[in-house]
DNA sequence: GACGTTTAATTGTCTGACAAATGAAAATTG
DNA sequence: CAATTTTCATTTGTCAGACAATTAAACGTC
């Protein structure tokens, strides 16, 4: 773990950049306490505040915790999937509203992620999962709900369809990409018969799943991606429309 | 923009999550420069340093960027797919090295989430795309190539049959899901009769591709993903047995 | 032995300073 | 006047030393 080439430059991103790798190489592992700060500023010859830059550097991607008192310090962190789920959310939200990514690019990512799932779902639901689904599916048939928390409502039933995998890798990969979607769907409006139509998938889409009926979930998703791609060209045609004239 | 509840503690933590919250939502545009860091430290009544390092949190995370010299400072960083990517492999590889994730469930998201892409990387793929395959497939063939070499050239294949669905989010979503495998790959000894079927299967799917074939895409892909756990289950059953005998 | 106290170690923060980079303004020169 | 060079102010990167807050272990007392 050696850095500093007499590149008196981005001396914490070296610092971090060296433990980053002893972690990811398993050189350091779980739960192992660095050296105090004291300890590393002398052995990496720099001062305590460049250590203290490379170590909230770490802290930021979860990769250590600290702890403060006689016995704390710096410590590898266990990254866990709830950590990471946080920062697969926001750096996917990110990439979509910098990047000007279309709807319809979202939406089919998306949707064929959901897709590639059904299949384990529908052979791995629990009560739990079925029951989450349908109390979101009853949620979304309330009158006076506000486009918003339809939408909220909307990302809790396909998290619950994508968990009903059970499969940690899947639910993490996918929490980005349905979540991420979730301000771009809050540009549209629902009226009460899409809301109905979309309620209508989302009960199909349980019954399937309930019947452990792989093909039918995959069909009920393929339609509900094509209406919500048609709702979503009709909401932009309108909207251009209107800015044209 | 506000912090400090008169909480002495995590002060860097509370203006890291102001800076950020406010590119979040868009208050803080692409681009944007930050005022100086005398500037934050007097806004927030905190010390250089102490700004500096929530700076830096952000840095990691790339939502910023800094510059030195007169008109330098820190500005609000586009969040681009590439830069994405590398963070989204390493928190995927760490993942499933620290979490005890099975070969089987990795394994599993893996070829799950890639046939959710065969369908439209059948439609869409260009002739750049199918001469990667084809020249990683060629690759693989190459006596003498170490096992690590295969399994890169293997990841190479995968992420091309990525990339041509022409979706970013797509390929962002996926990149971890594929390379974070390599690591767990790498536990695996190809003899030569497994790397002839393997690569098969390559040419199989890039021959689907080829033809737009997008059910036969599919069906090489899963009976890819069928044989890989055959020959991982192989792998761990020897050892587990040589290990207890 | 149980309980309160002290103490040492460690992180979190502050102050003040200097070095290095960098673009803009000013000065110089043709 | 135009082009080039020099100077300079601004900003980040780093350093040194200090103090406060926290925490668990060591210690002393009853």
């Amino acid at each position: 773990m050696k850095i500093d080439p007499k590149n008196p430059a981005d001396l914490s991103a070296q610092i971090a950049k060296a433990i980053k790798d002893a972690i990811i190489s398993g050189d350091l592992p779980v739960d192992e306490r660095l050296p105090s700060e004291a300890e590393m500023a002398e052995q990496f010859a720099v001062s305590r505040p460049t250590v203290r830059e490379a170590l909230k550097r770490l802290g930021a991607q979860s990769l250590i915790r600290t702890q403060r008192g006689a016995t704390g310090g710096a410590f590898v962190n266990r990254l866990r999937f709830e950590d990471a789920y946080g920062q697969q959310i926001t750096t996917s939200t990110l990439l979509l509203s910098m990047n000007e990514v279309s709807f319809a690019t979202a939406c089919e990512a998306r949707y064929a992620l959901e897709r590639a799932c059904a299949p384990l779902s529908a052979e791995r639901r629990t009560a739990d999962h079925l029951a989450t689904m349908r109390a979101e599916a009853h949620r979304q048939s309330q009158p006076g709900l506000t486009d918003e928390a339809f939408c909220a409502s909307d990302v809790a039933f396909h998290r619950a369809l994508v968990d009903a995998a059970c499969n940690p890798v899947l639910s993490y990969q996918l929490a980005g990409a349905v979540e991420a979607m979730q301000p771009l769907m809050n540009m549209i409006t629902f009226s009460a018969r899409s809301r109905e139509k979309i309620i209508g998938y989302h009960s199909a889409i349980a019954d399937a799943l309930e019947a452990q009926d792989a093909a039918g979930a995959d069909a009920q998703l393929a339609a509900l991606a094509a209406y919500t791609q048609e709702l979503a060209q009709d909401v932009f045609a309108q909207r251009d429309a209107a800015r044209n004239g």
